[in-house]
RNA sequence: GGCGGGAUAGCUCAGUCGGUAGAGCAGAGGCCUGAAAAGCCUUGUGUCCCCAGUUCAAGUCUGGGUCCUGCCA
């Protein structure tokens, strides 16, 4: 099993900078798992690494698309699995950091591969929502699928959508996809997390806004207009640039957006801390007690082990 | 100054025929298998601006007061 290192937390816990000073320490490269890095002209408001942290170390995964394209799980580990054998066939270790913790979960446990959804079963899917509803929908999945409906809210649009597509285009329930897929373990990984307490976080959410602001969110938000990209493209769908738009279409006023923008920004803060509260970590670090030569001797142990196992 | 509109949960506001009140957002907690910075669930006792009156009963009707706010001057 290849080897990994991944390092998680919280949106501004400091995830990017142990990143970099460890693939200094390791000589290695850095994946990015940010399902908002990966988009073109958006540097700023995703908090990218800087040019000069980019020159310093390998980035990859990061201005992949344009702001008018989706991404991802999917293409995310098919991409990741590439780059992972790369960076590992030149005896490094891949360091994967970032906060979207979907793509690290289906990554390193996988998720059921299917063939690319036609564009016409999504339309005729919501063109049913459209002279239906959701209820009626629901129902349908209930018959066609009831033990993943049992798991989706009635609710729940998204994935009541996703497992009516699924049926469709493969002619399997998403239940059978599941029961398919074998779960295990596709890399050794050591797991690192970030942690921050809460109200120090929010603080460390509510200035970096300010300061991204200061460095040209408003601008860079502006030329992706300027470039011909809409509120709609789904890059723009993005926490610190959606809440924006009002305010550059002098809708609101800029204090009501920020305040927004960072609301929105805690609310997904703490959305990621009750998805981690059910992840396994090696190691759970406090963000304002970091003690780098102590990350570096626990993760001296485990390469060892890993040494141990590849070549016994 | 004249004529309106308003005052109800931290915020924005509903509240039908009078029967002591409810949504969204926030906050808190949780879920998560190809949109995940997304999507979804749970959680709502507050001098209904104040005073007086009518009434068995007033957020709701009447009178007065206070404070916002729009238009016209």
């Amino acid at each position: 099993m290849i080897p990994i290192i991944t390092i998680q937390g919280a949106t501004a816990s400091g995830k990017s900078r142990l990143a970099i000073e460890l693939a200094e320490w390791l000589n290695t490269e850095i994946i990015s798992v940010d399902s908002r890095q990966v988009y073109r002209y958006m540097d700023i408001g995703t908090a990218k690494p800087s040019k000069e942290e980019q020159n310093l170390i390998k980035h990859h995964l990061i201005d992949i698309i344009n702001p008018n394209e989706r991404y991802n799980a999917g293409l995310f580990i098919k991409e990741a699995h590439l780059v992972i054998e790369d960076i590992h066939k030149q005896g490094k270790i891949p360091i994967l950091c970032g906060g979207t913790g979907l793509y690290i979960k289906s990554l390193k446990e996988g998720i059921f591969s299917i063939p690319d959804i036609p564009e016409s079963i999504r339309i005729k899917l919501n063109t049913e929502l459209l002279e239906k509803d959701l209820e009626s929908l629901y129902h349908r999945l209930q018959n066609i699928d009831p033990r993943s409906a049992e798991r989706i809210k009635p609710q729940d649009k998204q994935r009541i959508l996703r497992a009516l597509e699924v049926w469709e285009a493969t002619g399997q329930r998403m239940s059978e996809h599941w029961e398919m897929q074998h779960k295990e373990n596709q890399f050794q990984s050591f797991d690192l997390i970030i942690e921050c307490d809460r109200s120090v976080l929010y603080e460390r959410i509510n200035s970096r806004l300010d300061i991204m602001v200061n460095q040209g969110l408003l601008e860079e938000i502006k030329s992706l207009f300027n470039m011909g990209y809409t509120k709609e493209s789904f890059g723009l769908n993005t926490v610190g640039y959606k809440e924006f738009i009002p305010f550059l279409e002098n809708q609101e006023t800029y204090e009501n957006c920020m305040g927004l923008a960072k609301q929105h920004s805690r609310n997904y803060a703490k959305r990621q801390i009750t998805w981690y509260r059910n992840c396994n970590f090696n190691v759970a670090l406090n963000q304002s007690l970091i003690n780098i030569s102590e990350v570096k001797s626990l993760l001296k142990i485990w390469l060892e082990e890993v040494m141990r196992y590849e070549y016994f």
